[in-house]
DNA sequence: CGATTCTTTGAAAACAGTCAATCTGTGTGG
DNA sequence: CCACACAGATTGACTGTTTTCAAAGAATCG
């Protein structure tokens, strides 16, 4: 399954064999069964989770016990709280399986490592962090300026592969909005 | 005005003379008069902005016309369009002064060039984005997960020093809520 | 002071949330 | 293979919230 991040990262950077050998020999392997956690809120986040199969969700739970999905992750995504593993601090996010999963795993030290050695791939992972900025205040404007049913659309476009892999009411609490008025939304547009 | 920015700097990272030194030469200072723009959409955004005094806001029209507020900046924040700053596309938001203010300006080509030679300041700025990224997840799961009055609670509770300095109209748009609405939850509260 | 911008209010309409019931599809055990 | 249980999705009726539009009050600035 390493084949998967090493094609995904030669892609995005020009790295030595030697270099990509560093990388995966840091690194853990491992599956993960549907519904499965890769973190509790409570917890510090203490890896940095490469997604080679499956899907998974980031969410958290409110005051009254209702869970918000932050956000989704499929085949070549990145999963971790960067507030948590940045800064040592309890997570307040949970991160599960939507599905039977691979993850490729470095925990905190040996990324560290890995990024201090590798300019590559600490380039690399300077451009990611920036990218991730980047969509979150896209996705900041598209719930300040557009309703419900615009943010549907959008990320039907935008994340078709998501959308056929994970249920409604998760996209809905992904939009900010009920499972009913999703389902509302969905058959307005028919 | 440099002087702020030292202050700012060094409060945060440890850093020589010599180093700041070469961060001021590379810098201009520009006074901004209140409603000037710092970036209009349509351009590319080809500078790096800290704000040594002042308010700003970046904003963003919409298809209608409307225009919505992504975010706020006061003294010691940075402002930039980071997508269309480090990809080279076309900004699709404009950045205005909220009043008389003082910019501390880099280029990119400049800013480039003080990321090379300083770690220091380099490794400053990796930590900014990566806490810009933070952020901003915290305000997606604000507005997925609370309603209008506990998102202006929050932002009342966050940003106080904001709030007494822009317009409720634009704290509305920040919020995701019309001018009326704010209006009327800040009655309810009474 | 007048002009402009900002904020508030009222009333109606549009929109979204809740609750409870039903429908659909999937998978398991008999 | 069927029946059942279960999770997910949808619907209807109702309630509550937010928007919109128009108008009227404040506040600010030249």
């Amino acid at each position: 399954m390493f084949e998967v991040f090493e094609k995904y990262l030669r892609t995005l950077v020009d790295i030595s064999d030697e270099e990509i050998n560093c990388i995966r020999t840091a690194s853990t392997i491992k599956n993960i069964k549907k519904w499965q956690s890769l973190l509790h809120d409570g917890e510090v986040c203490k890896s940095m989770f490469f997604i080679a199969d499956g899907c998974f969700r980031l969410y958290r739970y409110d005051k009254e016990g209702t869970d918000h999905t932050v956000r989704f992750g499929i085949e070549n995504w990145w999963m971790t709280d960067q507030e948590s593993y940045n800064s040592g601090n309890l997570s307040k996010y949970n991160i599960e399986a939507l599905a039977k999963s691979t993850v490729i795993i470095w925990s905190k030290h040996s990324w560290d490592e890995l990024q201090a050695t590798i300019p590559a791939f600490k380039k690399f992972y300077e451009q990611l962090v920036a990218r991730a900025f980047e969509t979150s205040q896209q996705r900041i404007y598209s719930l300040i300026s557009s309703p419900a049913e615009e943010r549907y659309l959008e990320f039907l476009k935008t994340y078709p592969k998501i959308f056929n892999k994970v249920p409604l009411h998760m996209i809905a609490s992904y939009l900010g909005i009920s499972r009913e008025t999703l389902s509302r939304v969905r058959r307005d547009l028919l």
